[in-house]
DNA sequence: TTAGTTGCAAACATTTTGCCGAACG
DNA sequence: CGTTCGGCAAAATGTTTGCAACTAA
């Protein structure tokens, strides 16, 4: 099933530069960073590696409606706040166990207006199968 | 800027088979159950009144990678929960408050494996240009 | 009456895939 | 060497839009 992947200078490269950014860039925009550094890469390219460092679990994606996947080089526990009119996401440091957070208010100085929990898991009869 | 909606025939049918239905339907699958009510209707004409629908409030969306959008006609306060295996989703009715979110080991018969929580807001950059 | 709405087809944006020569281990 | 990879172009996916006819208010 898993395929024996290797550190190319492509996914290296792509690996490095989204570790570096503080923002959460998306594929085409670090197409465009990466172009300065690798002049003929394509953006194919760029997908199936982010596809590939997704499945081994080396960087994560935020997926927020009304815009393409952004690419997150930070594995730490962490949420993300979007501004419904700019756009622009931040990363929430929170220890949400000591918080209330039906009663936050303000977050990175933005005023709150809702949030969303998803849970990921198995199923039982997935569970089960198993 | 806001429209004077009227309420279709179409529009009133793909709400109420929102509401009807436990499942979190994507567009397409909508279309499809829609066909047997209104034989002629095309798929635009779902995406257009699902986005009206969504812009008055009168339903939601759940984004999840990896999958299409899916529309959810329970306004009422909860959460999803999705298979990492088969992928299905189901709705998590909890009072988050009275829980140690990350001490959650199951929830609705799912073994858990981790959960993202998702603020939206405006930043104080909008805040201050409204 | 008239702005909003429809179905259709075509456009669109984002992401994935097939191919084939090149590179890695 | 055999397998994975990259670049390119083409395809696939999910969603939106332009248009002329239609319809709710």
């Amino acid at each position: 099933m898993n395929k024996d992947y290797r550190m190319t200078k492509q996914r290296r490269i792509i690996l490095e530069t989204l570790k570096s950014v503080k923002t959460h860039p998306t594929a085409e925009e670090l197409f465009e960073m990466l172009k300065r550094l690798i002049p003929r890469i394509s953006l194919a390219t760029v997908y199936r590696n982010l596809n590939i460092l997704i499945e081994q679990g080396l960087i994560s994606v935020i997926i927020l409606k009304g815009m393409p996947r952004r690419f997150d080089g930070d594995l730490s526990s962490h949420y993300h706040i979007k501004c419904s009119n700019c756009g622009i996401i931040e990363d929430v440091h929170l220890d949400i166990n000591n918080e209330q957070l039906t009663e936050l208010k303000t977050v990175n100085d933005f005023t709150i207006h809702g949030y969303k929990i998803e849970f990921e898991g198995i199923c039982s009869i997935c569970l089960k199968q198993q």
